[in-house]
DNA sequence: GTCCTGTGCG
DNA sequence: CGCACTGGAC
């Protein structure tokens, strides 16, 4: 049993300086490098273990020999995939020491680099976003319960997530209410409710038969481990019935105000790579699913983007960017877009085979 | 008929 | 990976 929770007191993982906006003169650069794994047969965690050092705080820092300042931190190995990592490096001249270092059976990616124009990219969408009128307007869970105590704030917000895919915000929003105004939002109050009772009060959100299920079995296991909080952990959210990353980083994000990764849904992962601004570890071919865009994104994407980048994309993605047929015609960043124009284009313009 | 701001199963 | 789960909107 490893029920260890080493650090239940969130910190982020990295620190930015903020107000980035304004010149400061003192900031220190960060560079995010793919440790890759050649034809070896030892994992990455067995390669940097040696050299991992546990500190009280939770956080694991690494310290190889002649190189200062280069650490990762545990969340940035959440990867499911074993065979590239991503480091990240603070300060030019750890850059430059770990690529004179070499770490067997593993070879270094270049530093990597922002995508060309993005701001301008980013700026063109809002200004779009600002004009147009998406039906995401807000996050349906981010007020969730804003006006009751902490835990229970947070219980309604892992609620709201659970019950929010594939539902509009409205229909959400209805369905918090009505299990709020039958005392149904606490952990143990569900978890001593009948099934049914919950199905009929979260009518209708999609799918909300296996909900109502998963709803009671996230209660029980909320109250038997957790003391009817929610888990505070991206792993741990993870193993909730209903949770999936997107959710997972969701929730980590609203309710425990911890922004651990950026939350990737299908218009995310679909523009990212309609932009050219993602691509799977060291090549130039487009990411397979949302979980690889995120770790692409969120190697350069700086980090007070990561929360809004969201509800940005997904409005564009309802608007203009849609997945069948895009709008390029009236999109204001197709200029700047490497896909614009190229994937079924308007019904006038039917390609010839 | 097809499309959804996802997740879990085989 | 592909599909089911659900129902309403277009």
């Amino acid at each position: 049993m490893r029920r260890t929770r080493s650090s239940l007191k969130q910190e982020t993982p990295f620190e930015k300086n903020p107000g980035s906006g304004g010149s400061g003169g003192s900031s220190v650069p960060e560079f995010r490098v793919f440790v890759r794994k050649k034809r070896v047969k030892k994992t990455m965690e067995e390669v940097i273990a040696k050299e991992v050092k546990e500190e009280s705080s939770g956080k694991k820092f690494v310290r190889l020999p002649d190189i200062e300042d280069f650490s990762y931190s545990k969340d940035d190995m959440l990867s499911q995939s074993t065979s590239a990592k991503t480091v990240l490096l603070t300060g030019e001249k750890a850059l430059s020491q770990l690529k004179q270092t070499e770490i067997k059976g593993f070879s270094l990616s270049d530093p990597v680099q922002p995508p060309s124009n993005w701001e301008k990219v980013l700026e063109g969408i809002r200004k779009m976003r600002s004009s147009e009128d998406a039906p995401v307007d807000s996050m349906g869970c981010e007020k969730a319960g804003s006006s009751l105590p902490a835990k229970e704030r947070r219980f309604a917000v892992l609620v709201s997530s659970l019950l929010s895919s594939q539902t509009k915000d409205q229909i959400n929003h209805g369905a918090i209410q009505r299990l709020l105004q039958n005392s149904l939002l606490t952990a143990d109050a569900i978890n001593s409710a009948n099934e049914e009772t919950i199905k009929s009060l979260i009518y209708p959100v999609g799918f909300y038969t296996r909900k109502a299920s998963n709803l009671k079995k996230v209660a029980k296991i909320c109250l038997s481990k957790y003391d009817g909080d929610i888990p505070s952990s991206l792993e741990e959210l993870l193993l909730l019935p209903g949770i999936g990353p997107k959710m997972a980083h969701l929730v980590m994000n609203v309710a425990w105000n911890n922004v651990q990764g950026i939350c990737v849904d299908t218009h995310v992962h679909r523009i990212s790579n309609r932009l050219g601004w993602v691509s799977r570890p060291g090549t130039k071919q487009k990411t397979r699913t949302p979980e690889e865009t995120r770790e692409s994104l969120q190697l350069w994407l700086p980090k007070e983007e990561w929360v809004p980048i969201n509800p940005l994309l997904v409005g564009f993605g309802q608007t203009i960017c849609t997945p069948l047929r895009p709008r390029c015609a009236i999109c204001a960043v197709s200029d700047l877009c490497p896909s614009a124009f190229k994937e079924a284009a308007s019904p006038s313009t039917t390609p010839k085979k």
